[in-house]
DNA sequence: ACACTACAATTGGTAATACCAATAAGAAGA
DNA sequence: TCTTCTTATTGGTATTACCAATTGTAGTGT
């Protein structure tokens, strides 16, 4: 046979079950928040056992697209907090909390700021600089400057010149304010807080603007000690 | 009730398997392309039923780590695909060096060596001395010692107890040793930088193991630092 | 009338068992 | 020796029963 047909795929049926409920989802029939049907509904009304729609739905539950709770029911999960983001699949496998992914950044960003404080050009200088004014605009505006927030540590990233660092913190940023955005407002809403961290910003600055590596170092470090702090003692 | 008490975990059964199983996979014991032991084996060793093994293999299948093949088996897969490694696709991006990589381990891993530190005990501190002792018989049985490096830095990982950053660490290394193997290559050839990667493991150890955080910051430092000032004295 | 308790219904989680389907290896036959 | 059939192994599906968490509601007591 030289020229082989389009090969026949090798139809589970779980598989087809997953595509249909994927469908729903991507349509839109099924929203996000919304309920699905029990499993046990859904079994006989595409004639399967429960074991292959919930073989189905196991699937889905892990690629983000549902989540179950137990007594009562499935739900449809907002897609794009989990899309292509490690983070968010390393939290939700493994059911990590805030204060881990706190942990990792504290690794990783005091090290940035030790790299960015040797190598940040003026560029980087006025980028920073900018993120620290438009926060300050941002919280007098009434506003929560979660957004130039972010826009100081990815400045901070980009300074490092390191490309896998800057990828590193895109995706945790964009884990942080889409996927859990909710669990941060506690800290932003206190004012006192906001205080603390635009100093601390300040601090890091000053110390990245005179190529001071180890003030930069320590200056992140209390930055998210203080949030760490934070986090371990309001409980979510 | 003042001060909320850590609150309970009510850990399903099918998790529990699956963190089994993923720390077999994620320490090296059991390596990519080796099989597992049939579904039914499996639940009765441990003891739970085939639905539930099924159930944790179904996640890992989803995630990347396992692939089954219907009447062969299960086989450990090496997530090295800029698919579902977030390490890869940075590196292919950002068309980044190995030095980027080694910089942000450098941030990632002397925070995790001062956690380890902490944070272990004694079931971590017999991996890590095991991990040591495999790599020197690995070497002298005339192989690179590639597996057992790679198990220290995950049992360091482990001692952690960081979730987020045993996570990251798999998919480090996943890249490293099965993406670009060839270029590690050099480093583990030349007999003299074998001993002096397991000198430092060896003091690494011992920081650990006397929960002296900065002595193993330091000694992690010394480690990652030798590594990246020779590959940048010979460029890939 | 209010608050609390107890019970029942709903729904996902686990178990046990049987059988189907694909694969590989070995046995039987040409 | 090669082919073909059988068989054992192993993942995939189905069925049934029961456990566990959650919610709502009816009942009870104050």
């Amino acid at each position: 046979m030289i020229r082989p047909l389009s090969l026949i795929k090798p139809k589970r049926i779980a598989d087809q079950v997953l595509e249909q409920l994927q469908e729903l989802i991507f349509r839109g029939e099924l929203k996000p928040g919304e309920k699905l049907m029990p499993e046990r509904e859904l079994a006989q009304a595409m004639e399967v056992s429960r074991t292959t729609v919930r073989d189905a739905i196991s699937k889905l539950v892990v690629l983000g697209f549902l989540k179950q709770k137990q007594g009562q029911g499935t739900f449809v999960r907002s897609r794009d907090t989990i899309e292509n983001n490690p983070f968010a699949a390393a939290m939700a496998v493994e059911h990590a909390q805030l204060e881990d992914l706190l942990e990792v950044r504290m690794g990783l960003e005091c090290h940035t700021a030790g790299l960015a404080a040797q190598r940040a050009d003026a560029k980087d200088i006025s980028f920073l600089e900018k993120s620290i004014d438009d926060m300050r605009l941002e919280v007098k505006s009434g506003r929560l400057g979660t957004e130039a927030d972010v826009s100081f540590h990815m400045a901070l990233s980009y300074a490092s010149k390191n490309p896998v660092q800057i990828y590193l913190m895109k995706d945790i940023f964009d884990f942080l304010f889409f996927g859990i955005k909710e669990n941060l407002k506690n800290l932003y809403e206190i004012p006192s807080n906001i205080d603390h961290i635009l100093n601390q910003h300040a601090q890091i600055y000053e110390a990245v603007k005179k190529h001071d590596e180890d003030r930069a170092f320590s200056s992140m470090q209390q930055h998210i000690q203080f949030v760490l702090d934070f986090f371990k003692k309001r409980p979510v």
